[in-house]
DNA sequence: CAGTGGTCTAGACCACCAC
DNA sequence: TGGTGGTCTAGACCACTGC
């Protein structure tokens, strides 16, 4: 019943092998793997057999590639991330995005691309139920844990809102956060949801996050809400899968179902 | 800054081509794709080329080959699955298992693995706080959706919890599901928690779901516990990152901290 | 048996990197 | 300039499917 039958191909064949060197240390983290050449010599089979054993290597994230230089082994642990807890951070004075990084030790640094007025796209619009053009403040961010790129955050809010609250169209928001200035404000945000896809990165996600085509990505699509249930923030969170591992915690809910 | 220059390969020029013709309607859902021969003649590439291109659309799940017959165009939508929504549901007299399914009009059926005393893994055992070697109830299922496979799910009881509760050791645990018969019999399960991870499916995942080796999948590890904080349930679902979409909501946790 | 995709090879050329 | 990985080809053989 669990028995798998078939014969495997050789390249997964050797990206076991491979795999199973870097498991016992023959391979540390961050060392190089012995060029395709040499390896193909060494298992006599082809370079290109090699080739695509090292691919399925890099998909699941073991191994990392440098064109020119050769293959490293990865070594970052997967980064936990508390839905939850990383919005009650506030409350610290940490912004959201630094939260799990530097509980890792890792040092945590963040990149500013556009900060501004923007055309949302449609379907952030539609979820910020904004009418007709009205503009949007967008925020881009990369955050990186150690100068690997860990994550990228789109934020949009409604334009009106936010128009008054020059921190908010600045880098740097201040202590506590965008979350914090939303508070300030007028428009604490008392309820999340978020929804969680798998897919394979764009061409500009490969390079911004440096990923190969064939890495998943967790794409997040985060809305945050005020007391009336009005939405006040969509932030589109683009995370390599195999870095990241996502947690959620709640309570039963007091169903609406008729207990009488 | 978004532009990116690279001249890309012809395998990825040739997935997009095929990935636009589907989009297009050229090939419709459910239909064939033209042999590797053929359109290895008709774009003027060799046949291994072609093999990669289509390779592309198979990790990102638009395409399903099945050996010997073809490729054939997918067409099934996203599931959503709402995490507190579906363990709610035991309210309508139905399992979590077929929440999703059953909304989307899709017929939902279940396999039934092994269901009995088992040793459970290592880290579930220490989820559950079990002691020594205490055996647990293992639950295994395959869930479909018009006989598609979309999850596999193990659940895992300590065995002095359930022992008494006949209808958890069958097929059918009855009206309202598993989560019913925990309440019959005393533990009512008042908070969940679940831990996300995507990595590759394993050569018997890829069997069971009907997955290839470069198809994602989500991981979900989730916890039952009762009001004092005491887990119940361990089940482990396995689903193929390409058919769900993850749901979650939260309300602003009301800090521990002083607002003294 | 014919048609499909799965895999493998030898050889080639290219882009990129470090020196 | 030499070494690394990225890609492509032509040809071959195999496994699986359906007739």
């Amino acid at each position: 019943m669990t028995e798998i039958a078939t014969p495997r191909s050789q390249y997964v064949q050797i990206a076991d092998i491979i795999r199973h060197r870097i498991e016992q240390g023959i391979y540390p983290p961050g060392s190089h793997l012995p060029s395709e050449d040499q390896l193909a010599q060494e298992l006599g089979v082809s370079r290109v057999t090699i080739n695509r054993a090292v691919g399925v290597l890099r998909s699941a994230g073991d191994v990392r590639v440098r064109r020119g230089t050769g293959t490293i082994v990865r070594s970052i642990p997967r980064i936990r991330r508390d839905a939850a807890a990383r919005y009650a951070a506030r409350e610290l004075g940490t912004g959201a995005g630094e939260v799990e990084i530097t509980r890792l030790n890792m040092r945590s640094r963040t990149d500013y691309g556009e900060i501004g007025q923007t055309t949302p796209p449609a379907d952030v619009a539609r979820t910020l139920r904004m009418r007709g053009n009205e503009p949007a403040l967008v925020r881009r961010r990369r955050f990186y844990a150690d100068d690997h790129p860990t994550q990228l955050a789109d934020s949009y809010y409604p334009w009106s809102l936010v128009e008054d609250c020059p921190q908010l169209h600045q880098a740097d928001t201040g202590r506590g956060g965008s979350l914090a200035r939303l508070t300030d404000i007028g428009y604490p945000p008392l309820r999340y949801s978020e929804d969680i896809d798998v897919r394979m990165p764009t061409p500009e996600e490969q390079h911004r996050l440096d990923l190969d085509a064939t890495q998943p990505v967790f794409q997040i699509w985060h809305v945050a809400y005020t007391h009336d249930d009005r939405p006040i923030e969509v932030c589109i969170h683009v995370m390599p899968g195999h870095l990241w591992s996502l947690h959620y915690e709640w309570d039963e809910q007091p169903t609406a179902g008729p207990p009488s």
